[in-house]
DNA sequence: TTAATATTGACCTTTCCTGACCTATGAGCG
DNA sequence: CGCTCATAGGTCAGGAAAGGTCAATATTAA
């Protein structure tokens, strides 16, 4: 079972104040799992749902940075997720409705970038999708340009394939969903 | 707290975007906000709109000073706006959208961005950008999740700016060729 | 036992709001 | 004309209201 999988359950199951009850598929339902269920359930209905944070750690009782936590660790663009937030009096966390992953090219090429990736590999990716059609020649072009050697100069070495491949993965899931709201038109 | 406590989840209330709403993120109406968006809205038949500090204050119930701050925080040359005013007796604030430059507005912002850039810069010259209509809603997407903090996260802070800089120049080079190649078709 | 996950709290940054005090303009008066 | 005062708008520092980061610790899974 992969780590994504762990919060894809069905309603959550916190009936009597246990700490640390089973729901049915045997996951541990700890905070952060309800959490992640509430999240995905919000948004079930919508293209997005922004949370308060203090607000949410408050009504569940755990510290506000565990919503940080849940975030970071299961709302990445890897499992599909965008993500953006605001400070300050009335901020906010906006959580983008989850982008399919039904086994496309783009999916497939997001998942089976790591945490680093080379300039070589990442060119190899991005001329696959441009074959196969799932990109056009314009967003290749960008892809490129945003993941090359050149743009990291200033950045030490060991640094820059773990940008890439960050990058990468962030503007693939966008111009997936880019497409997505195309084809609803 | 009690363990009792933890699970108490369920009432959270959030606010959630309607599905498929395309035009307008639903933003939220703290007193700034309002203020921003009456000043829009005065400004979608006008180059101009003049308005009486204390008067509106008063009538939003908000100290004058707030509407400075709206003004100096949302209304700057960065956002495509030009101010000036009057003190004295019937002073006045004027607001004119600034009257779009012919020249090439990528070229200028890359111009404008020095070495490094921080996220909040960075999103208001590519919002700018997109209400000059020098780039595509899909293109300011792009940009905005390609400099997100969240692509930097792992990079210590000290290089966050300086790569997003790089990056959003590349990036907005690659934008500007592709537009004149398009031109040529 | 060891590695991965989860939880917590101290401290930080951004954004919003307020009020005290400052500056400019114009009208009226001596 | 020059002074004064009422009527505007301007500035700035401080506090409040959010969310963010990080590293230490605790818990669970392997």
């Amino acid at each position: 079972m992969s780590e994504f999988d762990r919060c894809t359950g069905q309603g959550y199951n916190c009936t009597q104040g246990q700490r640390k009850s089973k729901s049915k598929r045997g996951e541990l339902m700890n905070i952060s799992n309800i959490i992640a269920q509430m999240i995905t359930e919000m948004l079930e209905d919508n293209d997005y749902t922004d949370i308060k944070r203090n607000e949410l750690a408050l009504s569940l009782g755990c510290v506000p940075s565990q919503i940080n936590y849940v975030i970071t660790s299961r709302f990445t663009p890897e499992h599909g997720y965008i993500v953006e937030s605001r400070r300050g009096g009335g901020g906010y966390i906006r959580i983008h409705r989850k982008v399919p992953f039904d086994g496309d090219e783009i999916t497939q090429v997001i998942k089976s970038i790591g945490d680093t990736i080379e300039e070589m590999a990442c060119r190899t990716h991005i001329k696959n999708l441009l074959i196969r059609e799932a990109i056009t020649a314009n967003e290749a072009d960008l892809l490129l340009n945003a993941t090359s050697e050149n743009c990291y100069r200033e950045l030490p070495v060991k640094f820059r394939d773990t940008l890439r491949a960050s990058i990468l993965k962030q503007l693939l899931l966008t111009i997936k969903k880019v497409n997505l709201n195309e084809m609803e038109d």
